[in-house]
DNA sequence: GACCCTATGTAACCTATCGCACATTAACCT
DNA sequence: AGGTTAATGTGCGATAGGTTACATAGGGTC
């Protein structure tokens, strides 16, 4: 089974011991994640996780009265699809392709089969999913608190964090369905970081032309996230935390 | 070894089976968890986990400048100090005792054996996880969109919940720390609620007299984690999920 | 019973964001 | 090239909630 390469741009995929690579690589399959593709709904039971290349995936809850909020980005640091191996089979969010790309999809049983040997897979999967819960945490204090400027700083820097170029494609309405605020808020805030410098828009476009005023800009939000998530992950293939 | 009662209060330690008690309960030490005990703070090298018994603790997160907003609960459905088996050790969050009462921990190293054994306590603390992040997510909804009144009736309905009793002794300061609103806005709501005849309050007490009503003014978030919440722990000694 | 502290009530003003209505234009399609 | 559509710009009034500043009173303490 030959290592192809695009699969090790997942972080997960590639922290894998080679042992656990064999098992699970053969079942890998390739798929495309193109914007707007939505990889389950809220109740759903999920036939397979998802390992971003070079995409991003947001989980996003959309309420009764159709009004939506976004609960955390996935990129290629991560996986979709956590309540698998959590027990409960589904969420009560939607997982939706915010920025297109590929992925890798692995059947439900076959994640489950590795995960139950309780080695790195389950100690990486773990790690990446507490990482998860503090940018859930962020999420819902930052909601609380923070402007819209601040927010969509916030936005942008996790989605840069999770593409290979400084180059967004995204249209402000969409943003403002992730953020859950309106079309216009988003408009004027992004007009102000234009004017600022820091960003530079066209229809659907969006670059960031200045990153460290980007972060000055930003609330405590992102930094707090990138640093714990940094932290969980990183020593991803250190020795086994579970053991004693 | 006894299996007092009080323990078996807690729902995780009443789920396990009997090797599982038997391993884990001489462990157990009984601990006094009084209103504004801190369990732990952010970045704190966890040592133990606690299972509360008749107390509530709340997780919650503090900023910079002071404000804080609360991510989520737990009572006696659960546990806290998941980053413990998670594997990170630490949280970038506060859990502060908001309900008094009393519960049990266990040290570290004794719960992550238990759970490197891959049975049962595994499979009920992971799926107790899945729940929690349920309500973090919406409580990140939550505070995107839903009025002061709607979040105290949320907070209100998952209080109860945690409690023998339709009494809480809290007062209008703490739960606006929690909700991460001012203290005169929960006044003007909860006036509003006692005008509607859903809660009588005195300083530092209320008592919900209309749980109904207040179901009905709440915003569907308390419903949502609920609902997630019984699928996840319902079934909790049903047979190991991880199974293939 | 007097006292004091803390919890609660109230009010005037400020601001961010919403809700709505519309103008403008970039980019795509034929 | 022109037409069409979707994306963006702008300008209101309405409003929830924040900010500040006090007044009031419950309930424990001496």
């Amino acid at each position: 089974m030959p290592q192809s390469l695009p699969r090790l741009q997942n972080h997960i995929l590639a922290a894998l011991p080679p042992e656990a690579r064999e098992r699970i690589f053969p079942y890998l399959e390739e798929v495309a994640m193109p914007l707007g593709k939505v990889l389950y709904e809220p109740g759903d039971k999920m036939r397979y996780v998802y390992f971003p290349v070079d995409c991003i995936v947001s989980l996003l809850y959309v309420m009764e009265d159709g009004a939506s909020a976004e609960i955390s980005v996935v990129g290629n640091e991560g996986l979709v699809g956590i309540s698998l191996f959590m027990g409960g089979e589904s969420t009560s969010s939607r997982a939706l392709v915010q920025s297109g790309g590929t992925g890798y999809r692995l059947a439900g049983p076959r994640l489950i089969d590795e995960f139950n040997r309780h080695g790195q897979l389950m100690s990486l999967v773990l790690r990446y999913t507490q990482a998860l819960i503090t940018q859930m945490a962020q999420t819902a204090v930052c909601n609380r608190h923070h402007s819209i400027d601040q927010q969509l700083c916030r936005w942008l820097l996790l989605s840069l964090d999770r593409l290979p170029t400084k180059h967004l494609v995204m249209t402000q309405e969409l943003i403002a369905n992730m953020l859950g605020v309106r079309r216009e808020g988003v408009t004027e805030a992004a007009g102000r970081l234009q004017r600022l410098g820091v960003i530079e828009y066209r229809r659907g476009h969006i670059e960031v032309t200045n990153r460290t005023k980007l972060e000055e800009l930003s609330c405590e939000c992102y930094a707090v996230v990138k640093k714990e998530t940094d932290r969980l992950l990183k020593p991803a293939s250190s020795p086994n935390q579970l053991s004693l």
